[in-house]
DNA sequence: CCAAACTAGATGGTAATACGAACTAAAGTA
DNA sequence: TACTTTAGTTCGTATTACCATCTAGTTTGG
């Protein structure tokens, strides 16, 4: 890219850089993701699984999507064993999303691959650096 | 969202930091996006022009995608008359792809809407602490 | 200096998303 | 029990991106 620009406040700044890096993050997100056939929103639903079982409406919300767009999506990666409908005991008409086995071991190793090549941007701070930086961060998304 | 998770190295929540960041940043990006009738690729389009005169190619090489790919998405945008195709003197097969006025002045409208959105979020950091995350973010994406 | 090879971009066919509207089944409510 | 609401699915449609192919302009080698 090309750097600061002349005439830019801080504020500006910080915007500028929120967008650089999250194009940047979202490239390389894209790229494990290509990688194993899965599209940016697949490798995301793997992510938010690992910690999480929503319903369907949940994880729409969540991704930011309509229910009908979630099915179909819950659908592919049921189809493709990663991923599995667990009807509520409570509530009858509500679904659990759950990873399979192989659904885990997959989101964990999608992750390694991601850190691996997030590695080398993180690398360009020192410790202490990272450390403010992902306090920074937290805070800008906090809640 | 969930805050931070326990267990976590100080490298784990650079991570994470970054990727949260960066989807709530590409989803008001994606808002300010959907409000003009843009898709997200079509709005950083316009982004990018606002100091570029790219080919065709530099542009897919930019945006992450194939030259086809460019070439339609030019197409829709020319034909919203946001942008315009100019043949290269220096050689026949090249086209150099501008903004036009309206296209330019719809860009800066799109920059300052999406500056409003991410208002809110950046004013949760102090002034210092705003200096100092451009600062680190610029050090992350740099060259 | 002309034919072959290469390059830039456009076109056409295909697959994956995502949307909205209509539908089914299960709860909740009066 | 009938009426309404809610959760999820299904279906038809539009957009987006890919790949392979094509056209036109440029470069190179004989």
């Amino acid at each position: 890219m090309q750097g600061k620009i002349q005439g830019m406040t801080d504020h500006d700044e910080v915007l500028d850089g929120l967008v650089q890096t999250s194009f940047t993050v979202m490239a390389l997100l894209s790229q494990v993701a290509a990688a194993h056939d899965l599209s940016l929103t697949q490798l995301r639903v793997l992510a938010i699984l690992r910690d999480r079982e929503p319903k369907i409406a949940e994880l729409a919300a969540f991704l930011g999507l309509e229910r009908s767009s979630v099915s179909g999506l819950i659908d592919r990666s049921v189809t493709r064993g990663l991923v599995r409908r667990l009807p509520s005991a409570e509530d009858g008409r509500v679904v659990r999303v759950t990873l399979t086995g192989d659904g885990q071991r997959f989101a964990e190793e999608l992750t390694g691959e991601f850190a691996v090549l997030v590695e080398p941007m993180i690398a360009r701070l020192g410790r202490a650096e990272q450390k403010r930086l992902g306090a920074l961060l937290d805070r800008l998304v906090e809640r």
